[in-house]
DNA sequence: TCAAAGGCTTGACGCTGTCAAGTTTCTGGA
DNA sequence: TCCAGAAACTTGACAGCGTCAAGCCTTTGA
């Protein structure tokens, strides 16, 4: 008979807690003891499962980027527009995932550069990336240009997806404007902005 | 005889030493016994001038607002382009007070929102972003479709320059690109795109 | 001249991350 | 079945943190 996978196992109990702490009152409330005490556990028991604080951060980075890579992928394969599609995707995924988005760009928190694991699901979010860059910019440009149009893109999401979940964004919105109606909207201008600078 | 100001004066020696921890060591290493260290004094010191560590957050949050509504409004006043030049400013904004940036867009430091003081000044640098819009934007649209264009004029500029601040696409530029290069002709590109769109 | 206020210090508290050393529980041969 | 070793977890300690409380000078203004 299979040993049968535990219950409760305390290293998702540790890491589900952290993220849903980062959620919900920010990156600053997150404290080992804290996500020991929510999963009724002494204060030193995450330490058999994490390395320490960092090592909790880096997988949620790890985890984030994968589910961001996997968002995007989705998006691209849908057969929508490319940039309104990955767009909406990005956002949204940061907008669900407030807990991982918060952490996984931030990299003297996740330590992205320095952990493998983080760095490779970060790059596997950047193929993604690319991917969009080669479907909705010229062909024929240099390497340099190339680089400007992932630049661009990626701050257009970015940087709306960052606005949005860092605050200064969601409290200016017209009354009565949802945000989900101007994810899609804005979505819908950026692709058209880059869609009329590709063609010069 | 005018009192003479005093030579040094313990609350900008604070101010500079937490903006320079910030810029240099991040967030994370800013300590209110640190700053009182560097500034040679008891661990106590700084609560005579702020009221605590939020504060001091917030404080470097007024200034960095100032500093960017400034250039904001210096870009604008060039007579140049006004998206790229106003692109250019912000980015490069972020990039010189990195100790500013990393602050005043993380509603969790610095209270930007119960802060009158730093209120005010976000409020003068976000007029800025207001009038990028009057000058880029089509003229007949509705304040839905006028939000849309400052969301993505914003998170054009913001996504940029977080992406560099934070690392993830310094560490990305193509070898022999540098980064005033790249930001000079990312907004450039960004320019275009948006003129496109503003043209139907 | 002298009281009040401002600028600074020392001391204490409970919180944190993490090292060290215990205890209990599980596991896999003999 | 037993039992050794590993794995999971606990208790205890330490220094560093933010900040409250109290005290000590120095400046100031009536």
């Amino acid at each position: 008979m299979a040993p049968a996978m535990p219950d409760v196992n305390l290293r998702d109990t540790v890491l589900a807690a952290a993220i849903d702490i980062v959620q919900h009152e920010g990156v600053g409330a997150l404290s080992m003891r804290e996500v020991a005490r929510r999963a009724g556990v002494s204060h030193q028991a995450p330490y058999h499962h994490f390395s320490d604080k960092a090592d909790i951060l880096a997988h949620i980075t790890i985890q984030g980027f994968e589910l961001l890579a996997d968002a995007m992928n989705d998006a691209l394969a849908s057969g929508g527009r490319p940039a309104e599609a990955a767009f909406s995707a990005y956002v949204k995924f940061a907008l669900e995932h407030t807990g991982h988005f918060k952490i996984m760009f931030r990299p003297e928190l996740c330590m992205v550069e320095t952990h493998d694991g983080a760095k490779a699901a970060a790059d596997r979010a950047m193929n993604s990336l690319m991917m969009l860059v080669r479907r909705v910019a010229p062909t024929d440009i240099s390497e340099r240009e190339a680089f400007d149009w992932a630049v661009l893109l990626w701050a257009q999401v970015h940087g709306t997806a960052t606005l949005l979940v860092d605050g200064p964004l969601a409290r200016k919105l017209p009354a009565g404007y949802p945000v989900d109606a101007m994810v899609a909207s804005v979505a819908q201008l950026a692709a058209a902005s880059v869609a009329g600078a590709a063609r010069n």
